[in-house]
DNA sequence: TCGTTTGATAGCGATATTACTATCTCACTA
DNA sequence: TAGTGAGATAGTAATATCGCTATCAAACGA
């Protein structure tokens, strides 16, 4: 039984979205998100990364409309702004692949 | 309540393979695969696409370990390799945004 | 007002993607 | 064996991404 397709215009957005978060950070960052709001140095303090790096994946997050930030005095609080993220999210976590998947990939084998 | 984290490793290929789908003919690919295996030729029918991009875009695919192609005579049938790939789609489509969340995204509001 | 904290950007070099044309390899068949 | 259909791959130019340093702009506190 063949599932409908996505709606062509539905796709294009789709895949957009998908590629800004087919990035460690990125992914990482929506992961942090999903707890809640949090600041950008919030974010840097549990990446372990340089600010510029956090906020620049931010604003690209942003203009995906992926995130949204919220300023509050000279803090801005950044959260998920599609709900197609999470869902996403949570796909990727209840199929975390068992380690075998990774491991019997044919792949240069020998 | 925090969701559990994804582990560092699945993470990283998570993202890996999240960005390998998010590309509008890949996506549209592995959405055609979804209904059971394929020739090229036949994906480069519904897709109308040059043969060659077709094949390349495979190729990545295949050496992300997403698709999987096996040879019978002169043909190659792709199909899906990878079970997230399934619930990857499946999520974006439930998640269809019906033309209203694209619209109300806050972006830059005061 | 000066310094500090928080965050956003500009600019840059290195690298990766994209989509194309042209070519090459198979497998099959006349 | 020559020809053909199905795919894979090389090569390439245009463009995008990545992560960095340096700087800029607010908001705030002394």
């Amino acid at each position: 039984m063949r599932q409908a397709p996505l709606d062509p215009r539905v796709l294009a957005e789709a895949a957009e979205m998908v590629r800004v978060l087919g990035h460690p950070v990125r992914l990482r960052i929506v992961e942090l998100l999903e707890a809640g709001e949090q600041t950008v140095t919030q974010l840097q303090g549990c990446l372990e990364a340089p600010q510029a790096l956090v906020s620049q994946q931010l604003a690209r997050m942003r203009s995906a409309g992926i995130v949204a930030g919220r300023r509050a005095g000279s803090n801005v609080w950044y959260s998920i702004a599609d709900a197609r993220v999470v869902r996403m999210l949570d796909c990727l976590r209840h199929c975390d692949l068992p380690a075998g998947e990774a491991a019997q990939r044919p792949e240069a084998q020998q």
